[in-house]
DNA sequence: CCACATCTGTAGTGAACACTACATTTCTGG
DNA sequence: CCAGAAATGTAGTGTTCACTACAGATGTGG
């Protein structure tokens, strides 16, 4: 019964491409046009494939949040809290200073406050900045049972803290931070661990 | 040699009201009509005193900077590091949770990414947030000559750690963060200046 | 009370926006 | 090899945007 014509671009590297632009401009401020462009395609195959701007948006946060899945595996696999937050934010402060990509977090970049119609973008992401937290709160509550943490420890609280400083630094890459000054705000969170974790 | 007529609505109070849909929608999300309409005046009034949506915006940021003036002064003058730290930290907690305004700062939902011809609004809001950094850096200096803090800490990254949660505490407030959550994160962010304060 | 400077409201301006109609092309199933 | 299904490129659509021309209103200095 005829399958039509294929596609003719790769939608994974066209959401790369739309990725970056979002990345930069934040959603209001990426046009379509730029969008095309960057992807390298027409409007109608853009609204074939991902419906409107912001389905298109949110097959590009997918999309990150994929490429962000093995890191948060390699962070979350690490033995103590304290290391799990070690590399967090060590990672956090190189990957938002990796020339590779737009300075900062696309869900922090995408768009804190939008304009009437596009209200839907700040929960989207952050829905998907409360993800990372969460993985993060689970991740500290194992290491209270594990007895890694102290007693006193409040996991909910130090997951909130570390997602807080990672938004924070994003910001602070955004605005042209450099990768050592990340580190340094890295180095001077992980303090807040030392008391609240168990003697090695 | 005739004055004209003179204006005929408060400039202050109507910086008032814009302040407040910038800081809802974002630079780019709020609309002349939604500025004018809060303001109480016609878009020929707006540009006859503020010269530009640019400018309005530049103009609720002074004022919003002014706001802000006395808590800093109260903060700075706060005895040591660490009580500097504990005001401001607190004290931004519940400004931003503050229901009389919209959740978060202004300095940060204002916009951190936006379109072609609008990238000085970003730039714009970034210097104005360096300035609190380097207030605080300067009063951290201090405390290290005073021998308030230790002689192995570092001002300009406490001062940078300061400056990331603080904005980090403001996008949790944006995305609905109540204030007992921020209460906890500036908890948490102080176990990092203990190490390094003297003991008293 | 008059000349003039400035503000105000009405009613637009051109440009840019997200999105789409349509004819054409390119594929698959039979 | 043909009928139908889906994607493509061209060229728009109506709407909304920031901003303004203009005429009338309202004040001050002389």
């Amino acid at each position: 019964m005829a399958m039509g014509r294929p596609r003719a671009f790769d939608a994974d590297a066209a959401l790369d491409e739309a990725m970056e632009v979002f990345w930069r401009h934040g959603y209001e401020g990426a046009t379509i046009a730029q969008l095309t462009d960057a992807m390298g395609i027409n409007p109608p195959s853009l609204y074939a494939a991902f419906g409107s701007k912001e389905g298109l948006l949110k097959a590009a946060l997918d999309r990150y949040s994929g490429r962000r899945a093995a890191f948060m595996e390699d962070v979350l696999n690490a033995p103590t809290a304290r290391a799990v937050a070690e590399k967090m934010l060590l990672g956090i402060a190189d990957t938002q200073t990796d020339p590779a990509n737009p300075p900062g977090c696309l869900l922090v970049q995408g768009g804190l406050a939008c304009g009437t119609g596009s209200e839907n973008v700040p929960f989207e992401l952050a829905a998907r900045r409360a993800q990372t937290e969460d993985q993060l709160r689970e991740r500290f509550a194992k290491a209270k049972a594990d007895g890694d943490l102290t007693a006193t420890a409040d996991p909910s609280a130090l997951a909130r803290y570390l997602s807080a400083v990672t938004v924070g630094m994003g910001v602070m890459a955004s605005s042209g931070a450099d990768r050592e000054a990340l580190r340094q705000v890295a180095v001077v969170s992980l303090k807040a661990f030392d008391e609240q974790s168990a003697a090695r």
